[in-house]
DNA sequence: TAAAATATATACCGTTCTGTATACTTTATT
DNA sequence: AATAAAGTATACAGAACGGTATATATTTTA
């Protein structure tokens, strides 16, 4: 990928974040990452597009980050499931941390007809089947159910840290799942 | 009350909730309110005074709305917190949902200077503080612990809820507050 | 060095946005 | 009926928006 569209791509996530995705005009990206708009019009056909692959890029970057440190520190399903809450504190701790793309982008676009809204919704299923796939390896029983659970855990405690950093919303989230797990695995 | 007051009023809460908060313009809520901007600014003196003239009455007619359901329904405290969930779920499964209006805005409006990011911001500590009262003359320990656990839940279930209609969250966020309630009950 | 791809600079188009000015019409009060 | 208040109609200002056209400069490739 060039340097120039990864730059754009970063930029755009930086400021989607900081100050909302409709809030923030092509002109200012452009200047932020110190170029112009016909070059992002080069690598991007419409703000619409930027918007989705930033969604698209984040996403992946956080699965992949998510998967990488479950399978490096234990291959037992019982302690992936466990651990699934401590990585995610230390994910929304780091100050690199920048929201989650599919939350914020539903609520700017709540139109279900809309691309970025269609594009959140599935990656909300996609994370929510990956937890789920999780719990049924860790033999849970109702694994799509405590899946949905963890998941509201999840998103509640990233609509708390974006609302006000440092909120510590995750460390009780974390004490919320353990229980949650415990009780789902006990059926 | 004006009637034309509370008629933009109505109409805004409708529009930022099915469109955006950012993507409806004054015209439109003027058009479809049936009246003229300069009604509208004669009673709100700017988008923003209107935005958080919404937000402020849509907290205010739920805040009413639950107290009242859980004071009618039961004086025991035990019972009031047990509740808590059924009438949530009540509340979000009614056809005249239009979803928790702290939660978009403190997407669209991340900045925290944003007058709109801070109300927002206030009414969500505020709701916590609800519930922890509900905890505390339940006799739970850590009632703010809990109330914030429990507002983990109810913001995750709302955003499921905004992001897919009909998604049943609330349903097993009631399962997992019941578990966590009485969890916290026994320390 | 020549050709080709990549990036910049800048001006512009059409639209939409919030907010205001002006003039007219309807309704309520006395 | 006269006066005041409330609401409408419409046009417009000024800025920001997404997106494009054109021409120039820079870098890469052959």
């Amino acid at each position: 990928m060039s340097v120039l569209k990864d730059k754009i791509l970063v930029t755009a996530t930086d400021l989607f974040h900081t100050r909302g995705i409709n809030s923030t005009g092509v002109d200012t990206i452009v200047a932020v990452a110190g170029t112009t708009k016909m070059t992002l019009y080069k690598y991007f056909g419409s703000k619409e597009d930027l918007i989705l692959e930033v969604l698209q890029k984040n996403q992946q970057d956080f699965q992949s980050w998510l998967s990488e440190k479950l399978n490096s520190a234990s291959k037992k399903p019982n302690d992936k499931i466990q651990q699934l809450f401590d990585y995610i504190e230390e994910w929304v701790s780091s100050p690199a941390f920048n929201g989650v793309g599919f939350i914020k982008a539903s609520a700017e676009f709540p139109n279900e007809e809309n691309p970025i809204h269609q594009l959140s919704h599935q990656q909300s299923r996609e994370f929510r089947q990956f937890i789920s796939k999780l719990a049924a390896e860790a033999n849970i029983k109702d694994a799509d159910g405590l899946a949905l659970q963890l998941s509201l855990l999840f998103e509640g405690s990233v609509q708390a840290e974006q609302m006000q950093r440092g909120s510590g919303a995750v460390k009780y989230a974390k004490k919320a799942a353990k229980i949650l797990i415990n009780g789902a695995a006990k059926i």
